[in-house]
DNA sequence: TTTCACCCTGTCCAAAGGTACAATGTGCAG
DNA sequence: CTGCACATTGTACCTTTGGACAGGGTGAAA
């Protein structure tokens, strides 16, 4: 199992080879893939000195590479946390976490588990209810639809148009038109803006009135 | 390190031994209070011949206990999920997975971790991101929108049609409709629907191509 | 066989959405 | 003062959407 931090600093250096004595230092993600021959183990990204705005991008390439990838940022945010693990990684965590604490989060990763900082995963798991909830709601007139008419409804929710659906389900327009209708009718939209919107779980204006 | 099954049924019990041989099944909840001694361990609860309903309850109950618990649910939904999570469990897998699996999970709870499905969590991230940060991947282009542009796409991202947001802004439709064509033009969709998308963070067939 | 749900399509029409061209007013930086 | 970005609105016109009314075809269940 190996431990490859990817680091433009390295101040942590000491502290990562206290955690893991044979764990390696690259300097950067494009290193990684002449820094390793080993079949499987954890990327550590450090992105404390990489600005905001190419954290992604860093974070992407390193996931690129195939290990699970631990982010490891100086002021962790929520807002951040969730965009990067959104980009692939699978732990997010400070950059001077203890070495007991990366040896946790080794054994975590490695097993198929997603790690953060337990306030924020409180955060995390208190957001799911506002954003799931909708959702509760809408699964129950989800399956009143046909399976012809979810189809058309998926589509919707992806910002295609009626003569694209048509062409995508090779009907005509009109037929996409009937869909729509009876879709609307059974799940209480307005419109395609709101069907999408609801087909995404995201509450809109007659939702919430 | 103990691993408590709860469940009614027990049905999968030869399948909890063969991962666990010293795991105890235990028919309620209750009995969990005496049917252990050492001091740490996991709880597993089987909610697959729960009704839904009582669920929760049964998730608390455990929980209180004080030991991570890994919901076991027959039919794992995202709604289903998210709620029981929020309760306090710190996984949440199929009633059928594999021995090596329940390893897994074991593994990653004991240290911290939470878990799910992946496929669920790929979910999850997406959802929470929403609600965290409803338009950052646009954040670029979004700068380029005056402050009137703005309202007026997120009017548009929670479903609005352009008479009501003239009524909200308390301007005239004709002037929305300026406003609109100014922001399709910045933020490059096509209309509406993929505006209302792009404000959420959901990818349309035009952003993918 | 008949009924029924579902799928498909057509015509017509009204409403909403979106663009083009054009113009007025306001406030701010140079 | 002058240019410039922004907000606002108008007219005209085209496209898209959605509903109303109407009908044909198919497969499965009663």
């Amino acid at each position: 199992m190996e431990q490859l931090f990817v680091s433009a600093v390295g101040g942590m250096r000491e502290r990562w080879l206290q955690a893991f004595p044979d764990a390696k230092v690259a300097d950067s993600v494009a290193a990684i893939g002449v820094a390793t021959s080993s079949a499987r183990g954890i990327v550590w990204l450090d992105v404390a000195n990489t600005p905001p705005e190419l954290r992604d991008q860093r974070v992407r390439d390193a996931v690129a590479f195939g290990w699970p990838v631990v982010v490891m940022a100086a002021t962790p945010g929520e807002s951040e946390a969730f965009r990067l693990l959104n980009q692939g990684a699978v732990g997010y965590c400070h950059i001077g976490a203890v070495p007991e604490q990366l040896r946790e989060i080794a054994l975590v990763v490695m097993h198929g588990g997603f790690w953060m900082p337990p306030e924020l995963m409180q955060r995390f798991l208190a957001l799911s209810r506002r954003v799931i909830a909708p959702v509760y709601s809408m699964e129950h007139e989800l399956n009143e639809l046909t399976s012809r008419e979810l189809m058309v409804a998926e589509q919707v929710a992806h910002g295609a148009s009626n003569r694209e659906i048509a062409a995508a389900l090779n009907i005509t327009e009109r037929t996409v038109k009937a869909h729509l209708s009876a879709i609307f009718e059974k799940l209480g939209v307005r419109d395609r803006v709101q069907l999408a919107l609801a087909m995404n779980n995201i509450p809109t204006y007659a939702t919430v009135n």
